[in-house]
RNA sequence: CGGGGUGUAGCUCAGUCUGGUAGAGCGCUGCCUUCGGGAGGCAGAGGCCGGAGGUUCAAGUCCUCUCACCCCGACCA
């Protein structure tokens, strides 16, 4: 490609609506254009790399033998009504009306068009276990789109679907899957972490989620530095601490605590560790256990684990925190003031927190707070339940080394649904034994566009985008300086770009008569991996030179062979 | 959806408090000089100041209403 024809648009200054790097990368190497809030289009230069990553995902799924079709985007409600994610889907489903005045969704996910398809297509278990693909663009109405392609309402997945004719054949075909999957990333040049999940709206049991590693990633991912432990943090569970709680060494007191709203103000005002304070959050009660409100204690220094909580028996799913009105009807005090002690509502304690002793917490009286807390003594230990998230160097809940976090990009995400699915919309075969069943499923995503934005965040420095070499939207830049004004550096630049091209590179030549400067830096912002300089001051000594986009320094190529050197720099000698 | 903020040239932003000729840098067009890390000069093009009402002799600026976008929170690939 001459880069004179190529609609290469670089900005030197930096959007002003762009938080992250990749998203900043993106638009200022001209990848994207936002069409509105989280709808963007991919320009020539960002479409080449979408389609490397697409490129690299069909492959491997078909090489799995996975079978790729499309299928609509727009989907009838009725489908929806059918499983019931007309209505539980909520607010990210975009709902839209036909001129007749029928309603149809845009398609957020499949399931539902997959496994009407599989009650239409499949009537024997002979022709299980099967898994249908397709890469598509899917539309969910994000409350709040961000960072660019990152997290946007519109966006490009690849989603996969399998049938089985029992769990067994599910867990096969699931554990396949994550193998496919790490060799996707692997393949793109990802830094990633497969991780166990939560498996949230969509249902299922097992579920584990592909994250490649971001310091702006959004999730948080925990692992083991001593097993294969590895979790979202919303699912890791927190080992028990051992023992009980050490003698009380301390006499009960009130202290008024005036001005204390936090935590940190009572540890500061007080000197008092932060280890030996309970915060209590006070949130809605479930209706099997009569409704109203019900108080979660947790250490000082840890935080809630909403998701954890809300699956326990007592708390209301999903959890919701009780407003300040409703915590004073209840208890007489506000939330800076709230503890165990004489507390008039139910309550749950943190498994860590009842080996706490001599601890202070609030008195549930406006303004003061009781020290010297100990459970048994002065007040009856409340049950125990895992309420904490993990924190760095926690015990690893498999008991084999301790707990590291770092954060994530979720590139992917695997599931077994079970038969939900195929129970609510009757996809059943005959078996072996001539009775119909319901075939468990499996459903897989893969963010196609997300890799975009996550690779660039795991691949660049102060001059733009390093492109992994699978994902590069070109593999060599060709750098002509001066050329205007030498007809040997134009006659060599095209001869290599002519050579390298029919040798099946993908080569940028910069034909666009720019001084070096800008050249340089627009190569480098869009990160091409492979930069060849042409330059009189080289020619002259029979040279060219040769720069790796992540190297430090140039080095010198022999003009003579020069082809077959960069071949040899590409790997494909 | 709650809380905060911003809308002025393609981009980044001044100007709004205190009403009176619509600006700068980058980018874009032409010419000249320059040419190995975002050059310099000259000449240009480009704006219903997000939209609608209102106040005023006069509104980018003041008032009301709207729309869009961004940021912080709960969801997800």
């Amino acid at each position: 490609m001459r880069a004179s024809r190529f609609h290469l648009v670089t900005t030197r200054e930096t959007p002003a609506d762009a938080e992250i790097a990749s998203h900043q990368l993106m638009l200022r190497s001209g990848m994207i254009r936002k069409l509105t809030s989280g709808i963007y289009s991919w320009t020539p230069l960002g479409w080449r790399v979408l389609k490397k990553v697409e490129n690299i995902v069909r492959e491997e799924m078909d090489r799995a033998g996975y079978l790729e079709l499309l299928m609509p985007a727009i989907q009838p409600a009725e489908l929806w009504q059918e499983t019931g994610r007309w209505d539980d889907y909520g607010e990210l489903l975009l709902k839209i009306t036909d001129r007749a005045g029928r309603e149809f969704v845009f398609g957020p996910t499949h399931e539902e068009v997959i496994t009407d398809i599989a009650r239409n297509e499949l009537r024997s278990y002979k022709q299980l276990p099967i898994t249908f693909y397709q890469i598509q663009t899917k539309f969910r109405d994000e409350i709040r789109p961000r960072f660019g392609v990152m997290r946007a309402r519109e966006f490009l997945m690849k989603d996969a679907y399998s049938f089985h004719i029992d769990q067994a054949s599910l867990e096969e075909t699931y554990w396949e899957m994550y193998e496919v999957y790490s060799r996707i990333f692997e393949r793109a040049g990802l830094v990633f972490r497969a991780v166990r999940a939560d498996s949230g709206e969509i249902g299922g049991s097992a579920s584990h989620e592909f994250h490649v590693l971001a310091d702006s990633g959004e999730d948080q991912i925990v692992f083991s530095t001593d097993s294969d432990f590895a979790a979202n943090i919303e699912l890791a569970e927190a080992a028990r601490p051992e023992g009980e709680a050490p003698a009380p060494g301390k006499e009960m007191e009130l202290v008024d605590t005036p001005n204390v709203r936090t935590i940190a103000e009572l540890c500061e005002q007080f000197d008092l560790p932060v280890e030996k304070t309970i915060k209590t959050l006070v949130v809605e009660a479930s209706e099997e256990s009569g409704g109203g409100l019900v108080a979660l204690l947790v250490r000082g220094d840890h935080e809630l684990n909403e998701i954890k909580a809300a699956k326990l028996p007592q708390v209301a799913s999903p959890l919701r925190f009780a407003t300040e009105e409703e915590i004073r009807a209840a208890v007489g005090a506000g939330p800076g003031s709230l503890g165990p002690v004489n507390l008039p509502i139910p309550c749950l304690a943190d498994h860590s927190v009842l080996v706490m002793s001599d601890f202070g917490a609030g008195a549930n009286s406006d303004d003061k707070h009781y020290f010297g807390i100990n459970w048994g003594r002065d007040v009856e230990a409340p049950a125990g339940a895992d309420l904490r998230n993990v924190v760095e160097g926690d015990t690893s809940p498999d008991g084999q080394g301790t707990l590291r976090l770092a954060r994530g990009v979720e590139v992917g995400h695997i599931f077994q649904l079970g038969t939900k699915y195929s129970e609510s919309l009757n996809a059943v075969v005959l078996g072996e034994d001539g009775k119909s069943h319901a075939m468990p499923m499996g459903c897989y995503g893969i963010g196609v566009s997300r890799i975009v934005a996550a690779a660039i965040e795991q691949n660049h420095d102060e001059n733009g985008i390093c492109w992994p070499a699978p994902l590069a939207p070109f593999t060599v830049a060709i750098l002509p300086m001066n050329a205007k004004k030498s007809h040997r550096v134009r006659d060599v630049a095209e001869q290599l770009y002519a050579d390298l091209t029919a040798a099946g590179v993908e080569c940028l030549l910069d034909d666009r008569n720019l001084r070096p400067g800008v050249m340089f830096n627009d190569m480098e912002l869009i990160g091409i991996p492979h930069r060849v300089v042409v330059g009189e001051r080289g020619l002259d000594e029979g040279k060219l030179e040769y720069r790796l986009r992540t190297a430090e320094a140039n080095e010198d190529l022999p003009l003579e062979g020069a082809v077959e050197a960069i071949l040899e720099k590409l790997g494909r000698s």
